[in-house]
DNA sequence: ATTAGTGTACCAATGATTTAATACAATAAT
DNA sequence: ATTATTGTATTAAATCATTGGTACACTAAT
């Protein structure tokens, strides 16, 4: 859970995607109890508002639970989980696609770069 | 050069990887002028403001040349630019594996993904 | 010479993001 | 009962991106 932000972007988009990305990963389990607003601000080296603005967004969206004081709880529907992992996925493979035909490279060179970075990963 | 922007991050910056990919990838010619920055305002519906901004920042990275008053130029330097391209390339691999590895996908997953995209797109 | 187009610069206004600083009601823990 | 912690809400200030408007100097075309 170690978050860095860039200012290219806004703090709680960002936040909204390492929380997702936590959660969809398993790295948050499903049902469990987020940290308080105010512990993740901590946490993250931001303000409690940026972060509440965050969790708002993500309880529209249904990843997120508050059951009113007592905290804010990770989405217990596994399969809703799994289906939003699927999804995140396709997207940015799609996206990921999408910007190397731009910069003209076939799906052959992809996949050799892609096969590339993994082994030269593998040797370090 | 059909141009979209979202609200998500600076218009300048989606504005500057819109030509940085134009470039390298060929659709805009090395050594050719560029539009004027009223001009290139009027085709992605922005203000003259946010353009001369993106054009700023691309002259100091060296991917565009201003001639005085007689317009603003594509380097001629097709290495740099081939090099540029490599770049973005590797860059974009990076952060997509690493992405996909947060997803907790496999590089076989990937590939299967990738493939299956590229099959879709086929038969359409 | 005049005109049009170029890059460049500046200023003011607006909107979004972020932060700090509080405050309050409800629950958990003691 | 009291205290601590929770989510939630509000206000004000600061910063940045963006836009509209204007202006100036220089070059090319007429």
């Amino acid at each position: 859970m170690s978050w860095t932000f860039t200012n290219d972007r806004a703090i709680y988009l960002q936040l909204m995607e390492y929380i997702e990305r936590d959660i969809v990963s398993g790295t948050m389990a499903p049902g469990a109890r987020m940290p308080s607003v105010r512990e993740l601000a901590s946490i993250a080296g931001i303000s409690p508002n940026t972060v509440q603005r965050a969790m708002y967004e993500m309880e529209r969206t249904g990843l997120l639970l508050s059951r009113g004081t007592e905290g804010k709880y990770i989405t217990d529907d596994r399969a809703r989980i799994d289906t939003m992992r699927q999804d995140l996925a396709r997207q940015k493979v799609a996206d990921f696609y999408q910007d190397m035909q731009h910069l003209g490279f076939t799906l052959d060179e992809v996949e050799t770069l892609l096969a590339e970075l993994a082994a030269g990963k593998n040797r370090e």
